[in-house]
DNA sequence: CTGAAAGCGCTAACAT
DNA sequence: ATGTTAGCGCTTTCAG
């Protein structure tokens, strides 16, 4: 179908006006809808465009106008249900504005860390969106002069760019509360000194939760233990070695409530009959566990829609309404918590 | 750190071609690492680039060189694991050559596909990785005079266009023959009449495999269904209520037989001993599912990696060894098939 | 309404 | 070893 100019790269502008016997302003000005040319030249030049399947340069559009319609995303890593549920809500508000996505996994790798931020600076892309960038990594990123989106960060403190979060105190406070209401007094945290601001926080709602009910804080309670099943699993074990073990165990999040699972299947303790337990995040697979996975939901695809819609909005040049969006959380019950039996006290 | 040149915008080559007192030219030089820069100077540009941070606009480079280091990833959908591999396989190969990756999620609407074409035709990235596209959309990217490889295509014959696949049809042959030599005869297939070469193929393995060892093909046993749990659970039910049930089930992919697994159990059928299960593609799941599934593994991260292998060398303007790899299926025996017993027949 | 001229930031000849 | 000149393909003034 599509003719080929003479030569054998593919046709630039300038074929085109020539074809149509135009100046190559004027095919510019039809390739952006402008008011200010002829009805009759504007189907010529259209026609012309169709035949030769032109398409034009983005390359040289981008150096000219400085937008490449283009979006980096750099997340931990893809194959994360977590993660991608985020690249599937900026998906899905980037296509309807026609930009495209660069996709970038980091793997924590943070002494690659500046090969990318090398390269997402590099202008290739209109804007940014760091899904738990290390403080480093926004620090060298902070004056750049490009539109940036957090979600989520390591480290204590609010980042200095926009950003988008959850409610992490609030869904670890309410997990515990749950647990709780329901008459537990040993409950186990899992994920105590980890560094993102979403451990830190849901972490810090436990221990409110629990010293406001006046229970004991027990450190053997609080484990140590990445976003992992193994560590959740491992976690786990030692906690069942304990001289008096949980009655419930608060996983900082649903990959290591899978490695609980295991545990307690292993050692044959019922769930939620001999130990109740609450996730975190609400991943896919929690609703499929078995029993259940009580656990707190978080919108992970509205942080992609809300970090993207934001970002936009920064591309435009538009002033953000709020520069920290917070998400909530909420507890979805399922059937990993009981109340607590007298027997178990 | 990162010293601002005067002008609010990012410092160009011309800035630091100015600060180190040399010209243009040279700073390109010492950015690209050419040898023809005394020492002195090099270093002298290398300190100034060090001190404005500068970095070099892509967009520029990419219009005088013709290249962008981004390739186009055009896939269905990523959030099926069977894409996330694939994925998986093209980026960790990008990633060691220093080229990012554009990710598109076509959702199969062709109605929108032009939309994209047009956006990978834009010459924005160095070529184009196509997953299951469409025979028209190969038709319309085939004379693009851009780099494009293909990984599994719709339609029934090899594109014009390099591209990798795996043995479909000896995974179907292999995995009706297993169930054959454990006594089957009545092998149900789901998945018969869809339209990618893959499902295709494996389908007529299936059935090369029933006719040699002289088995009836009958037509009820050659079930509709798409590659979605809910299909294959429609389509059990369906055999389920044969006078003549399967003895054996044959699903066209992992995701189908989730859904074969679930109408077995809602029949309080058991796996295997009541039903044999095989599946196709060796997803994630599919070994933890309950029994673990014996399926056709796929290599699916392979065919990210050795189709974006390919692109590179086509980018790089170097010839092909092959223009259409072939990637070996491999049967992985788990615990969902068992012999047929005598009592079943 | 149309086109001539200039320039985006960079690299590739080609002198010097 | 360094700089001069030219140009990538497009958009943007600004005359006509």
């Amino acid at each position: 179908m599509a003719k080929r100019h003479s030569t054998d790269s593919r046709p630039t502008i300038a074929h085109i006006a020539q074809a149509a016997g135009v100046s190559v302003p004027t095919v510019s000005k039809v390739l952006n809808n402008r008011a200010d040319v002829s009805p009759s030249t504007r189907s010529r030049v259209e026609q012309v465009i169709a035949e030769f399947g032109f398409v034009r340069n983005r390359a040289a559009r981008a150096l000219t106008t400085g937008h490449s319609g283009l979006i980096d995303l750099v997340l931990p890593r893809i194959e994360d249900d977590y993660f991608l549920a985020i690249l599937q809500g900026v998906e899905q508000t980037l296509k309807v504005v026609g930009f495209r996505l660069v996709l970038t996994s980091t793997y924590y790798e943070t002494e690659e860390e500046f090969r990318w931020i090398d390269k997402v600076t590099d202008r290739s892309t209109d804007g940014i969106l760091l899904v738990l960038p290390s403080e480093e990594a926004i620090a060298r990123l902070a004056d750049a002069q490009i539109p940036i989106v957090i979600i989520h960060t390591q480290g204590s403190t609010l980042p200095p760019i926009p950003s988008v979060t959850i409610t992490s105190w609030n869904g670890g406070y309410n997990a515990t509360r749950y647990l709780i209401e329901r008459g537990h007094q040993r409950i186990a945290y899992i994920g105590k000194s980890l560094h993102s601001m979403d451990a830190l926080e849901r972490f810090a709602g436990y221990r409110t939760a629990m010293e406001e009910a006046g229970l004991v804080l027990d450190p053997a309670y609080q484990c140590e233990g990445r976003f992992t099943a193994s560590e959740g699993y491992a976690a786990t074990l030692a906690l069942l070695d304990l001289p008096n073990p949980p009655t419930a165990i608060f996983a900082g999040n649903d990959h290591q409530a899978t490695g609980v699972y295991q545990a307690l299947y292993e050692r044959a303790i019922p769930i939620p009959q001999g130990v109740s337990v609450i996730g975190f995040d609400d991943l896919p697979y929690s609703s499929l566990m078995n029993p259940p996975l009580t656990t707190i939901h978080v919108p992970r695809q509205d942080l992609g829609k809300f970090a993207a819609s934001m970002l936009l909005q920064l591309i435009k040049n538009e002033k953000l309404d709020v520069n920290h969006v917070i998400l909530p959380t909420l507890l979805i019950e399922r059937n990993s918590c009981a109340p607590l039996e007298s027997s178990q006290r």
